[in-house]
Parts: structure tokens; sequence; C-alpha cells
DNA sequence: AATGAATGAGAGTTCATTCAT
DNA sequence: AATGAATGAACTCTCATTCAT
């Protein structure tokens, strides 16, 4: 009778070690050693669940674009309008308030700032990127739907709306002390009003 | 006979090398060997130039800096009104026209994604981020005032204008292919037109 | 089938070959390499065991430190009367008997030494230099009390002899062809001697 | 013409400059470029004057033994007795009192310990030694006489009084923070008090 | 499955020495 | 005589990865 194998409790361990040291000490930091020390395993015993350093990430990834996902699909689930629904992503997203996960959101930083480095973390990056400005783009044109106007300009403010998130996670990494206290959900929210009110009707 | 010294123009191309090895291989790979062979020169010669890399990068940071203020202050030559100003300023940052210096932008998104990793990075880009954002306060500021608002509300639209800048430029490293073409100079202007607009006028 | 630790004995031997370089070749040449080499292991696994270099040199000085107060204790056990204990001391110290351990001498002038040269060293060792000058300055005291005197006195003697001792050491290394054979026991126990018998006895 | 050579002069400042470094900064620091600095020279010129770092060494401890031989034969010219000689000898080795040179004193030590490290420099010092050996047991020798006791136990004590000499040079610079203070002078002058008049007259 | 020791390449940095000028 | 750039080997230390147990 052979031994009931733990093999995927012990990866997602390692997973969410990984995610507590980059949040905690950054991606540099993150060596094998300190992953083991953080999940509380044997160095060794990494490499025995992952064939290298590169796979954890990527799985890392994954995972928090999971999250992200379901996150969103919950708060979705109770917005009674389409810019009910925007607000509350946005919120869910850049907000300070519940669930916020700081860890998650500095993990995925530190993922976005590895992607630059990485051309294997860029792949998987890229693919969580493309998901969300999907998700986004539907979201706004349900709004432009909504209020009677073409769809068609969703994509548009979908990816400006993005690259204001990324920046906004970004430069709360890497210079946050000098940028304004909790602008990002305020600015990414006046934008979308103001865009969505730009857009003429039909 | 004593040696001319040529210190100034060898300093100037080992800063040049680090950039030409970052873009295209990323901060991770620009080792001082990396730099060395960049430049043709022997290893150790960098670090009788430089105390040590930290310098090295603290300069090139130095050098894109005042690259790109140059480059606005060429474009912003031209300009007759404060939103012309304002208009040079972000094409200048965010447009693919001629003098775009690719080279320089991969460099600069190398360093903001280290930044997230290395305090001692993060240190020297936040000063620059900083920098930064007076200048487009400023800019706005102008507008501002120009269109008889107050100007108090340019800090705000600063800070999501460089927000939207940092993400455009990570995103073009780190998902470039995903991204609408060329979506940013455009998305900018158009964020900032419309926020200009929504100011009460006095 | 978890692999036994054998962290104590490896760590046990490095620390012997340090003493052992540095007796043959001088703190100097005692790279990690020429350790690494000395205890025939992989010069990276030195730092797997020790966090740096000083840390093993700490070691060492307390490893030799403590010999030389387990060589002297022997002694001093046979002793009936406090000056006995001291010429045992002395003895223990600076004489040529059996179990002298030119090398554990060797590698504490180097030491010595060192610490002239480097502040990290000199810190170790001015540790170890305390704790003799307190064994000497009890021993003196105790010998001066029971020949009815003041202890008051033990301090200056015993700085004296600590120099001539820490001298006779040096020289041993740097200049002990030119020194007469064998003088250091005999010059050590003579100062003592007479310094004891000036002492008015209460 | 030719011009005239400045070697002569050149090679004194650098041993100096070496000098100054070493009992400023330690022999670890001492390095060309760094006695260089202090000279005010290129470093490449060290190489024009010297074959190597060593060469500049041997001279600078042959300049200190020299001048402790000429300090000595001031002092001892003034005095009247042989055990006035004595304690001007002790006084110009150990005081703290004027012309002490401190500079000297500590570049002296940083020889001792690096003369247990190189054999080139041990050569040197080990001549500085007995020269230094000969001249204290003269001087001992000299004081026996004059109380009428025979001169052959003056080798003996000289060889004990160097050892503490050697020592509290050593412990100055090497843990000087946890010695007496100007113990050692008074050590010295005490312990040849003692040994002198414990020497049966004829 | 798991442990923890072991490896070896590569990082940044220092520095005695050489060399073109 | 003198300059200062240049070299290359050596240093300590880190770490992904492998391996014996």
């Amino acid at each position: 009778m052979p031994r009931k194998p733990n093999t995927d409790c012990r990866r997602a361990e390692i997973i969410t070690a990984l995610q507590a040291v980059i949040a905690r000490q950054g991606y540099e930091k993150a060596s094998i050693q300190a992953i083991a020390k953080e999940a509380g395993l044997a160095p060794g015993l990494i490499h025995y669940h992952f064939k290298n350093k590169q796979e954890i990430l990527v799985l890392l990834v994954r995972k928090l674009a999971d999250y992200g996902q379901q996150r969103f699909e919950q708060i979705a689930a109770q917005a009674g309008s389409p810019e009910a629904r925007l607000h509350a992503y946005l919120e869910a997203r850049l907000g300070l308030g519940e669930g916020a996960a700081p860890d998650a959101v500095a993990a995925w930083v530190m993922i976005g700032a590895e992607a630059v480095r990485q051309k294997e973390v860029r792949d998987i990056y890229q693919q969580a990127v493309a998901q969300e400005l999907l998700l986004l783009t539907a979201l706004l044109g349900e709004c432009l739907i909504a209020q009677g106007s073409d769809a068609g300009k969703a994509a548009e403010l979908a990816a400006g709306l993005l690259a204001m998130m990324a920046g906004a996670y970004q430069l709360s990494s890497s210079a946050g002390s000098v940028m304004p206290v909790g602008y990002a959900a305020h600015a990414a929210k006046t934008y979308a009003r103001l865009y969505l009110d730009a857009v003429p009707t039909a």
C-alpha cells in the first residue's frame, strides 16, 4: 500500500512561501534557502517538488491571477449596475479597504518587475495581463451599453486604466513615499467617470 | 611626459555600456564583467573609474533623467500655450515619434523594475520620480491657471498621470504584445484634457 | 531517510584547519580557499557552516583561550599554594615542556599580530586579553594575600607580566633566533618573585 | 647636462608616507595607492623608485631602527650614571613624555606584527631586535658593574625587558583599552630596579 | 518524501604591478 | 622623472542545484 502522496499540498506550501518572501523581502532575496526557511522545509525538498526556481514563480503568478479573478467575481456578483461593478473592480484592485491583501499586491508588483527581467516570467505575466484587459474591457463595455453608447471605445479606456493601475502598483513599491496617499483608486475612478461621460450617447 | 587623463570619456563609455547591457539583457545580467565586455575594457578598470556598481547606476539614472528633460525642453520650446507644453511633455515621454530612443526607455523600465527589488536602486529611482512629479505638477498648474482655475488640483492629476506613464512603460516591456499599439500617449492626453475641463473655472 | 547532521564536527574541522594554516603560513595566507584546501573541503562549504570568515576566527580564538585555560587548570590542580599556582600558570603559558602545543602558540601570535592590523580581529583579541588579565590579577592577588600583603598591587604586576608574555610570544615568532633560549618562563617567574617579595607585608 | 636626480629625496618621501599611512590606518590599508596619495605622488611613480612594496617597508624598518638608536644616544649623552642612562633609555622607549613620536611607535608596532607574517620583514626586524638587545645588554652591564656586580646577568635581564617592551608595544595597539594607563614604563623600571638589586655584589 | 551537506560558478571588489605617454 | 590608465589575479561571499543518506 503506497503512502499517500502529499505533493500537491507541499507544492502549495512552497508557492505560498515564495509569495510571502517576495512580498516581505523582494524577489532578489527570495533564494531557495529563504523560501525553504519560510516554508519550514529543507532546501533540498524544494527541488524535489519543483524542477527549478522558475517553476515556482510561474505557478505563483497563476495563483495570483486566479485569486484576482475570483475576488472580482465575488464582488461583481453583488453589484447591481455595470458602473457599480466597475467601481467594485477598481476598489478591489486599487483600494485600501478590507480584503486588500497587501501580501498579494506586493508579490504581484515584484512579479511585474521580474517580468521585465525574465522572459519566462514575462510570458506568464502577459497572459495574466491579457486576461485582465479582457475583463476590464468587458466591464467598461457594459457601462457604455448601459448608458446607450457604443461599446467600441471600451478597449481604449481599458488600456489606459490598466496602465494606470500597473503604474500605481509599481510606484507604490518603488517610489511610494513620494506619491500622494491613496490617490490611485480615486484617480482611476475619476478617469473612468470622465471618459464614460464624454462618450456620446446614441 | 604625463599621460593625458581620459577619465571623463571612459566614465561616459562605461555608463553607456551599462545602459546598453541593461536595455538588452536587463539589470540582472548587467554584471561588472558584462559591462566591461560591452565597453571593451578590463573588469578591473571599471572599479578604477567608479567606486562601485551603484555609482554607475546613479549616473545612468541621472543621464536618462537629463535626457528626458532635454527632450521635453526641445519640444516645449516651440509650444505657445501651457496646454501645448503639456502635450509636448506627454509626447516626449510616451510618444513613438522621432527621437523616441527605445534604448533609453528600455533602460528606464529596467531600472524602475529594479527599484522594486533593491533598496539602493529604489533610493535613486525615487529621486527621479519626485523630480518628475514636480515638473508635471508645475505643467498642469500652468494649464489650470491659464483657464482661470485653481491650481490646487494639479497635484492630484499629476499623480494619476505619472502612474499611467509608469504603467505604460512597464507594460511596454513586460506585456507589450497584448496592449493596443500606441495607446499610451493618446490615453494620457485624453485623461488630462477631460480632467482639466472638469475643473471649475473661477 | 534524513541525513545525519555533521555540522558540529565540520565546524571543528574548519576551525582546526584555520589554526593549522595560520600557524604554518600566517593569517594573511589564511584565505577561505586555503582553509578549504587544508580541510579538504569545497570553498563554498565553509560559508555553509560559517556566516563569514570572521566567525571562524572568533571561534578559533575562543578555542585557543579555552585550551590555555585548560592547560593551566590541569597544572594548577596539583599546585598546593598560590605561588605554586602562579608558577603553574607561567609554565603553562611560557614553558617549553610537554603539551607546549607550538601550533597553538604560533596561531595565537599570528592572531595577536593581526589584531594590530584589523579592527575586527582586534575586538576579538581584546576580549581574550582582558580575560587573561583578570585571571592573572586574581592569581597574583592570592599570592599577595597569602603572604599577608595588600592585594591592590596585583593589577600593576599583572599588566607588566602580561606585557612580558605577549612580547615573548611575539618575539618568539618574529625574532626567535636572536633571543636567548627559554628565557621567557624564567624571566617572568623572577619578575613575579622579586615583585611579590618587595611588596610590604601587613 | 643631465637633470639632477631627485631619487633620494623621492624615496625618502615615499618611506615617510608609508610610515604615516601605517601609523594611521595599519599596514593592511597601506596600499600603493594609499601611499601615493599620502605622498602626493602618482601610483606609478612608487614603482619607478622602488622595485616593490616590500622594499619600501624594509627601508622604513631601517629608518625607524636608526631613529631609535639616535634618540637614545641623544638622551644617553646627558646622563651621568649608568642607571640614569638606563632610565633614560626606558623612558625614551616606553614613556609618554616629550619626543614620544607616537607615529614612529605605531609604525614600529605594525612592523613587528608584520614580521610575524612575512619572512622578508622578519629578517630585517630581527636585525633591529638584535641590535636593541645588544644595546640594552650593554646598558644593564654598566649598571651591574657600577654596583660592583658581575655583568653576566645582564643578558638575561635584557631579554626579559625587551620582551616586556615588545609586549607593551603590541598590546598598546592591539588591546590598549583593556590595559592600565601608562603602566609600561613604570613596570619596566621596577623590574630592572628589583632585578639589579637582587644581583649579589662582589 | 525528506534531510541537510556539498558543489561550483559567479557576483562585486581590491590591489600590486605594468605600461603607454 | 612622472603620470595615470590599465591589467589580471586574488579576495570574500551567495546561491541554484545536486547528492548521499
